[in-house]
DNA sequence: CGGCACGCTGGAAACGATTACATGATCGGA
DNA sequence: TCCGATCATGTAATCGTTTCCAGCGTGCCG
């Protein structure tokens, strides 16, 4: 592998000046630059960033933690993570936790023994130890969408109680006043959020929530399956469904057909995070659409600031609702209150 | 930040002896080794393996470069990809092409100066210069899904001309006879590969594919949507229309309902590559499923033999059609040939 | 004309680990 | 008792960069 020496005596200088002439830093005569390009050219000269980094202790590269890979918000949420960061000169690691704590913990301890610049992180686990301990480190970290309570790291996230308060209306406008949830882990913010943020909205329109129409699921598509399967089997069944993510939303979908029943005749059915493929589904499913690119794009530029010294700036971007045919026909003339109608 | 120095120190040992207690590689007291052990525990000591790899050149990582993080095939790959490589003590690099070859070569480019140990690559362009530079270098490549044709590096993939053909065959026998196809780009294999196997099984039948009947896409769902509406703007419009992956088959269905037609009765619709979301759409959409998280883990194992120096092995694995009712009511008495029905 | 500042360059010291080689201790066999 | 093998350990070189510092020439100003 040809390095740095081999351009300085092909060039006839001394690696000093190659370096100089190849990071453009400080001054360099032209003459010289002219034959440190020329030969690094036609050596295919490649620099070492590893031995690069060691030097500087500055890997130009971030860390992404995220919950699901199989998840479309996260992919979605990772690939414009990955954008921004190479628009800023930073390359990208993902690790994915598959909504596991011991795996988050694994992914956060390997990165920082890369010596990553920064870390933005989806925790799985609002209690992992070790990436509590990552957020006190010296090392920078963004949370984006989830977080934990009490760690001073800044948060890029989108809020979600407007929108699911259009959604309550929504369902109440249709009729529905069975109301059912099907909850993430409590130990993510998300999880608790959006449930609580539901349970508001329904005493808003003077419904309650009782607990046999919360399912706890873990965003995964099995819980979804499960937790629906047990509101299936109630005796007063809900008469819609409202879950707090997208795959749970497919597992509901799956049980509610397995039972041979039809969405939304006999039951509704919503969810949080919209994909490309809910316009596609059969019914096309309701869903709160959360700014997700946008987080990404966000996050990234909070962590480059961050690591360039600058004071942490957290974000909130709203989330909101966009009709479509799962929780029944909407009735044109209602107004949508912020909701876009497909 | 806490160094192999540091733990001498505490441990009133060299560096060396410390070294090599903690890698366990020649031989140390066992008292030298307990006090580096709790030295190194109460200290935090975490390696910086930045370090460590430009030492010993060796940097535990691989590379994966596939063409569409938010190509649900392609997120399954990679996922099974880290859980393999994982498994076997190395990290992952995800670099997302987009479909672009610049964007390829970027990565590619990248990843070589990251110093990995091996690259797994599914190119975007058949003919990338950069990757093909790749190949011939000292780094270990293997090819995933797509490959370059004429390049020596191993191949893991899946065979889909058996299942293309039962395709056709159930496409023949629910009466279709104007069979379209959407097809990627012809600067991959794959996107060769699976029209050139269409047009044979269709010659089989007695069929043939005029040019017309022929959409060119590129893998994403807009190019579907494109080759579609052109389809049915044909004076004889075909009646049933392969996409040659799960994007693109979402276009098609995009197209198709924005003319009021339906799915499978005005026209049948399949696509190469199965995803979780195919049960779901309105109608299930029949496609053909790769074995894609066997494929993942085999390429890491070929990947990871490779740069334990032993030969090179490309390996080939059957993709299958699962029938489901985008193509017509199946006729429940007929024999499948090898395809699962849903 | 002397001195100083400035621009360009090279030598050499880092960065934090691994590891070849040297050294000292211990032990067994002759 | 002495020698050589063996084992545990330490010293120092090394990986490929960046960067501090010193040196040297040139030009400008006093």
């Amino acid at each position: 592998m040809v390095g740095i020496k081999d351009v300085a005596r092909a060039a006839g200088l001394s690696v000093a000046t190659v370096s100089r002439a190849l990071n453009g830093q400080s001054a360099v005569s032209d003459g010289a630059r002219a034959k440190v390009l020329s030969a690094a050219e036609t050596l295919g000269y490649r620099p070492n960033v590893v031995a690069r980094s060691l030097r500087t202790d500055r890997t130009r590269t971030i860390g992404l933690v995220i919950s699901d890979v199989l998840n479309p918000y996260f992919t979605e949420l990772a690939r414009s993570v990955e954008e921004e960061a190479r628009a800023l000169g930073y390359s990208v690691i993902i690790g994915n936790a598959d909504e596991r704590a011991d795996l988050e913990g694994h992914h956060v301890r390997s990165l920082m023994e890369r010596r990553i610049d920064g870390l933005l992180v989806s925790p799985a686990d609002g209690r992992s130890p070790t990436t509590l301990d990552a957020v006190s480190g010296p090392t920078p970290v963004v949370f984006v969408d989830r977080w934990i309570p009490g760690s001073d790291a800044p948060v890029v996230r989108s809020e979600g109680r407007g929108a699911i308060r259009d959604l309550v209306a929504h369902l109440y406008g249709l009729g529905h006043r069975r109301l059912a949830v099907i909850t993430g882990p409590a130990a993510t913010t998300t999880g608790r959020e959006r449930v609580e943020a539901f349970r508001a909205a329904l005493s808003e329109f003077g419904l309650s929530l009782s607990d046999s129409h919360v399912g706890s699921g873990d965003f995964q598509a099995e819980s979804g399956r499960l937790a629906t399967e047990a509101f299936l089997d109630l005796p007063e069944r809900p008469d819609a469904v409202f879950a707090n993510d997208n795959l749970m939303a497919l597992g509901a979908l799956d049980a509610i057909r397995d039972r041979g029943l039809r969405v939304p005749d006999d039951i509704a059915l919503a969810a949080f995070d919209d994909i490309p493929w809910f316009p596609h589904t059969a019914p096309p499913i309701t869903a709160i659409a959360q700014p997700t690119a946008e987080l990404g794009r966000v996050a990234v530029r909070a962590l480059a600031g961050l690591i360039a010294g600058e004071p942490a700036t957290s974000t909130v971007l709203p989330a909101h609702l966009v009709v479509r045919r799962s929780c029944g026909e909407p009735d044109p003339s209602s107004p949508t209150g912020g909701a876009t109608r497909e």
